[in-house]
DNA sequence: CGAACATATACCCATATCGGCAAGTGTTTC
DNA sequence: GAAACACTTGCCGATATGGGTATATGTTCG
């Protein structure tokens, strides 16, 4: 038992929990406000079991929260997850700052070769 | 045809590459630096097949590079594209900020209500 | 309590994904 | 050219995933 597993459960993960589009496209609509699951589903085109079946893995990954509110489950937005991607691709902010300048440095030392070069 | 697809290619989108855990510990190890694939799967303790099979999706997206040299493969990172990553997740910056003072406005809220009520 | 409303779950299907293993491809060396 | 590297690809099996449809659950209202 437990032989193979096929990737890491979406959800346990906020970073799979993010890697869906619709799923993003839920949390960039909560920024706006706590809304009921089912204007989640008619803003974004959704059938309502597809965005709750959504919601679901996000309030599991804890970048929603629901509460009852009538008749209506409302979601509400809780980005602190999010910080942890945020922080780990920023980990990586002087390499793509450096990708452009790495690339320039290549260039101006092959230059300077060829300048020697001509020089001799 | 086009009927059903189960989730977005992992190769033709960031976000998924990086969901999974081995990617993004590949990518962590190349910003020591260019390293040869064999390498990477020694440093990271997975199968060379496993390692170049992620290596490709890396590269599909354009996180990584390779150039030969020789009988190796030298693969290099190209952290430009995480950028899109971190833009996406600082457009939440503010919430996740805001999550301890929204609750802490809305406990002091609720104390203000209940003062009320004590005052009729 | 029964109808109406708002969601969540269950179940099914087609496909994507990851890991292991076997085999194929390109490069150097003798 | 054959053997030795260094990888990449193909194929298989087990499972995860997303979408649809039907059904169950929980809440309010008359």
């Amino acid at each position: 038992m437990f032989a193979l597993m096929a990737r890491a459960a979406t959800t346990s993960d906020v970073f799979n929990a993010i890697a869906e589009p619709q799923r993003r496209d839920i949390l960039m609509l909560l920024r706006a406000g706590e809304r009921p699951a089912t204007e989640v589903a008619e803003e974004l085109g959704m059938s309502q079991p597809g965005a709750s079946k959504h919601l679901r893995v996000l309030r599991e990954v804890g970048l929603v929260h629901d509460r009852r509110e009538g008749k209506q489950r409302l979601y509400t937005l809780d980005a602190r997850g999010l910080r942890s991607v945020h922080d780990w691709t920023g980990g990586f902010e002087q390499f793509w700052k450096e990708s452009f300048e790495r690339l320039d440095a290549y260039v101006q030392e092959l230059k300077q070769e060829d300048r020697s070069k001509a020089d001799e």
